[in-house]
DNA sequence: ACATTAGAAGATATCGCTAAGATGGTGGGA
DNA sequence: TCCCACCATCTTAGCGATATCTTCTAATGT
């Protein structure tokens, strides 16, 4: 008991008795045993992560952005990947709640029945991450990737692209409402969509790879919308290739606005996500609602910005940066700052413990 | 207790109290709380592995490698990251033992005194992966990362190149050892080092933009070794941006072996590691201590293959390859099959349980 | 010298699961 | 009819940290 006194506060104990106990634990390398926390009905401090992929760029800033802000709060993150798969989100979650996590962040839109299920009957606040969702299994922070690529066709059409295809990668439920978004544009102007998808399993050869298909059946082709990054420069790659110019034969944008695309000639045009925010702002809301169980906030949804890019020309960028804009302002509530800003320097106020 | 016997094995109770007991259980969404398996010093079916870092495609494959396996043996694995600092690993391995694993894989060659006694006084079976250490603290799996760099550089400059550049980004072990062959293969030469590295946090833009400094300074420039593939592919960017022929008048050689580099025009020539079977190896080694005790296998050496890329011409390439033979029938105590095959056949019939 | 008190250290019970052993209830054979 | 065997289920104890309560120790004032 004294020890485990001299653990929470060494104060609390006689300065003999703490050095003692201090070279008692250096000598056995003694670690504490988290499982009688675990077991007693008290907070384990500890948030679960559950991100789709460890090898997408993408989710690396999220787990970072999550982990230095639970840190600030003396929390621990245990993070684990499902592969975009149910099945294999069902089994991790059942890992992490076993684990007695007070907290579980998701960036998956879609669970098994008895994932629901045990996630609400065990009473854990999640936050579902990425997209904004219809039916949020709780909180949820991300963006409406159909008006998103909705606004991005928009404006390249807008700024004048006829023939505009869609390169997507990965089947996942994002992929699928950036195609969407794609589509309600180009049919709204009455204009062809050309959709392609590979079976290669890796991202950025894919690109290229579909670039050079593009490139050989639509000589009318003029832009390339892409799913995400690794995908756009691999299109960057096939289109230098072929000494076709970008963006004047051919506009090439992005989605999520990771560093690769700053490293290219020209610096690939992407929509960038906030990933970083993401993570901190889920624990941030995770946390308020362990601390004062106010279920203010439920659901952020989150404005794109346009990266500086050189694969649209101004013109262009301008046109979907002003229709982004709008996007928020239809959308939220009230008229405002960006909602991103607002809610970091709200959180940022957050005293935990 | 009948509940724990049914989850155990349903055979062992009696039909329809398993039926009323399974009712129950999807009923509430019973999850069932690992601490009391954490608290009695029963084995907990969990391996720890701490990964240098999130943001390096590198590990991701090292986790699925590890993961697989050790899902084919019921195990599991709790993952975390240590930004390549120790003090970080520290960290994060008491958060680690703290939970009881049965066994650890690390992904760093140097830690704190204090993590050196926590991970041997634990008494849980540890494999260090990446590097060949000197003193492994347990078991150890990886490349002697000087040797195969020596071996490279050596095979350029007997290819013909004489005025090679490292570009390294990270100043982490690996890249240091890079080095360390690079000036080795150099000096035995008597030839000139050339070393770039720069503080922007980027690989891709950090290699392009050495690529540029490079250029710049060295007309007689004709080979970069960089450390890494990301390095490498930025490096290629700025020389296909200033219309520099590769490999005619530079080569460039990668290391991982990344599937980036098999996108790029021409394709990347790269050192290849074997990532993911390390990870599937070092789940093997420790399942195979757990199971019997025997300390056979301590230390793997692995030795790389050249990938097909051809920003090395075929000659060069002819000739590391050779080398990287050569290396491996030095060092190894008998001669025979790659170390690599040998064990992944002998350890597919392994059966833990 | 003794009473009082603050400060330090100890005792106890608890959490959920499971190994091992105990108990209960049924059917079949003598 | 009685007893035993067997299968199904129940009881008990224990793992390690900690909240709470109790006990011990030593120093101070009178």
């Amino acid at each position: 008991m004294t020890v485990s006194r001299y653990l929470k506060d060494p104060t609390t104990v006689a300065r003999d008795t703490g050095a003692k106990i201090q070279t008692a634990i250096d000598e056995v390398g003694y670690v504490p045993n988290r499982a009688p926390v675990m077991l007693s009905q008290s907070s384990t401090k500890t948030l679960g992560l559950a991100v789709s992929s460890f090898s997408n760029l993408l989710f690396s800033d999220l787990v970072m952005g999550a982990e230095e802000r639970a840190r600030d709060y003396g929390y621990e993150l245990l993070i684990t990947h499902t592969s975009y798969i149910e099945e294999e989100e069902e089994r991790k979650i059942v890992q992490l709640l076993s684990y007695q996590v007070d907290g579980m962040i998701l960036t998956e839109p879609h669970h098994t029945d008895m994932t629901v299920k045990r996630l609400k009957m065990s009473g854990v606040p999640v936050v579902e991450l990425m997209s904004i969702l219809d039916k949020p299994l709780d909180m949820n922070i991300g963006y409406d990737h159909i008006k998103v690529s909705y606004a991005a066709i928009k404006g390249l059409i807008e700024g004048g692209r006829r023939n505009i295809a869609y390169l997507r990668a990965r089947l996942d439920a994002r992929t699928m409402d950036r195609q969407f978004g794609y589509e309600l544009a180009c049919c709204e102007y009455g204009l062809p969509t050309y959709i392609y998808g590979s079976e290669i399993p890796s991202n950025f050869s894919r690109g290229a790879m579909m670039m050079r298909q593009a490139l050989h059946e639509l000589p009318q082709l003029d832009a390339v919308f892409c799913t995400n990054d690794d995908v756009a420069i691999g299109a960057m790659l096939a289109c230098s290739e072929q000494g076709i110019k970008v963006p004047e034969q051919i506009a090439v944008l992005g989605y999520n606005g990771l560093d690769i695309g700053n490293a290219t000639i020209p610096r690939l045009c992407s929509i960038v996500t906030a990933r970083k925010d993401m993570g901190s702002m889920a624990v941030d809301m995770i946390l308020r609602r362990l601390k004062d169980d106010i279920k203010s906030e439920k659901k952020i949804e989150l404005t794109p910005m346009l990266s500086l890019g050189e694969t649209l020309n101004q013109h262009e960028r301008n046109i979907i940066s002003r229709l982004f804009d709008t996007l928020y302002a239809v959308k939220l509530p009230h008229k405002g700052p960006n909602p991103l800003t607002v809610h970091l320097t709200h959180s940022s106020g957050l005293a935990v413990d």
